[in-house]
DNA sequence: TCAAAAGTGTTATCCTTACACCCATGT
DNA sequence: ACATGGGTGTAAGGATAACACTTTTGA
């Protein structure tokens, strides 16, 4: 029995070309205010509107043991943000796409990173130094916001677009192992006879990439598969930023579904209204009121404080505080809960 | 408003002193034979027995557009194994952990996969050739399967050596975030008045890594918190190896519930037995018959060929495929099923 | 005829979904 | 008094978990 397999990868790491390799740490740093989830970006140098980025650091292994560790000192250095909940996300090679590089260029890779925090005045100010700014997050993804309705970009832009590609032979064969087109489509924006999953961010915007139909197809130098090559879907980002922020949504959406991410989006006292208008500003659904309060007694996931708010004009809300408690005494629910 | 940030960040990456650094790709590569999942394992050139490795690679972006391309080319050059389903799992930073390095050693970052297959006489040649090896996974985590009860060194040698370091003042506050070791032990390894939940393995090795039970803990240059320093459980793997492979099994664990992947672990006709025996000796628990199969009909998950085997001694069983187009036809559902 | 494994029918229970209604405050 | 939002009880339907039983082969 030969073993030379260790060897020729062994060898093979040092002599062969390779560029020199970077990481970059991204971060999407989301909170939500008054129903309507941001997240954090900085402006881009030239000023260019679809040119803006996430907060982006270096990966020194000299200086930081682990990933997250270099990522929380590079976003508490940058933005002061009391972060909480960090997730590593996905890790993407191709960062730029088909951007063509400069020879000696290094190459990056992205880990991107999912980080829950609140606005609090003090860290604003710091933000605005920067120049740092809270951006909706469906200002990038106009099509997931479901609360009022079928979106409208949906209904009367993206959804007649794609059913005439779908139709079209040039294009209709475009997909993976087996996959045309139609059937991409059909899957991931929930058309026919299928639901919309709002899980599925991701793969709806990497098929609208792949389409040519967002601004980054075009800048990474791909050919735009569709006729009407004006239309460009939400705000365009730096890099593969929108990849990553199409990332964090995705799984954003389903982790609030069995962990209970969502108070960390909370401030230390909220009413139930207001933990349901958070969950439903990240599902970008509405939810059903009754079953949404059950779910979260059952859960035991809150406590009264004993105030309450009357902020809204109505009957005055009890006041809830989170039972951190909970994730020590079993794997604590999240909130799947019905729609409505 | 000033907007220096992105200046900052730019500048910061170029002259800083960094070590240079290397992607590693890393393969769990899974199959399942007679209902024992088995992983691909790599000889140490040394023959230590601890040191054998995953399937590795470098990532060359001037080769590979993207990770998963040069994973699977180094993958199929090594081993012409046939990968269908592959799936990133985590980007490791500290991959040595704490091990010392000589200074002009690059930094190697480590990108996990999981990647599902099926045993093949063809490829079963060239592995050999290699000295690669099909090993049972659970002997690197014997405490994971409970397909014949608890696990005897869980029962003999674990729960007694943590029960005691939790008791032991000096180690009872080893922990996270307000978590004593205690919670960490009751919420990982279901003890206390909680269940063992089967997709806590990267939880439950990590927790063993902090308290030095684990070989890797020592070689890391970590001191033992275990007054036994001769327990070591299950066999290590060279650098972080183990931690991918606890990663895998978590995932996979969790992923099989909600997506039909147990398909790309069977051949292409099976029985229903046979794919309940799969599924139960990935999730390492038996798993209700009669319930089993009533959620394989009712998710229209496979379809009879028509044929049945006798290779089992008793009644003949029908033999069925899996019904690839459920995927096109709506989000397909996994097998998540009662115990038994 | 018996062992071994395949395959089926049925019920009790819990969880999900949905409906409708009452309560406390400000104006 | 009435508008506004907060808060609750309960019943129908469906999914799940568990029960025991019949069928078909080989030895």
């Amino acid at each position: 029995m030969i073993t030379t397999c260790q060897d020729t990868i062994e060898i093979e790491m040092a002599p062969e070309q390779t560029p020199s390799i970077e990481i970059a740490l991204n971060a999407v740093i989301v909170s939500v205010v008054d129903s309507t989830p941001y997240v954090l970006t900085l402006p881009d140098l030239k000023g260019r509107p679809t040119m803006d980025s996430l907060p982006s650091g270096p990966f020194n292994p000299l200086r930081h043991r682990t990933f997250e560790i270099g990522l929380r000192e590079f976003v508490h250095a940058q933005t002061a943000l009391p972060l909480g909940y960090v997730e590593q996300l996905y890790t993407f090679g191709d960062r730029g796409r088909y951007t063509k590089k400069e020879a000696d260029e290094p190459h990056v890779i992205s880990v991107g990173y999912l980080a829950l925090t609140r606005q609090t005045p003090e860290s604003q100010q710091m933000l605005d130094q920067l120049g740092a700014k809270w951006r909706p997050w469906y200002s990038f993804f106009p099509w997931e916001d479901w609360r009022e309705g079928k979106p409208e970009i949906l209904q009367n832009h993206i959804d007649p677009l794609l059913n005439q590609l779908c139709r079209d032979t040039k294009t209709s064969n475009t997909g993976v192992s087996g996959f045309k087109l139609k059937d991409r489509y059909q899957l991931s924006f929930g058309a026919g006879a299928l639901d919309w999953d709002e899980e599925r961010v991701l793969d709806r915007y990497e098929l609208m990439y792949a389409l040519g139909v967002v601004p980054e197809s075009l800048r990474d130098g791909r050919t735009s598969l569709s006729s009407q090559d004006h239309v460009r879907f939400g705000c365009g980002l730096q890099f593969d930023h929108r990849r990553i922020l199409a990332t964090a949504l995705s799984r954003l959406r389903a982790k609030l579904k069995y962990r209970p991410v969502i108070f960390e989006l909370m401030p230390d006292e909220f009413t139930l209204t207001d933990l349901q208008r958070t969950v439903e500003a990240i599902s970008g659904h509405h939810l059903h009121k009754q079953n949404f309060r059950r779910l979260v007694e059952v859960g035991q996931l809150v406590e009264p404080t004993g105030g309450t708010s009357t902020a809204t004009g109505g009957r005055p809300a009890a006041l809830y505080r989170f039972r951190r408690d909970i994730l020590k005494e079993r794997p604590a629910p999240g909130l799947r809960v019905s729609r409505n």
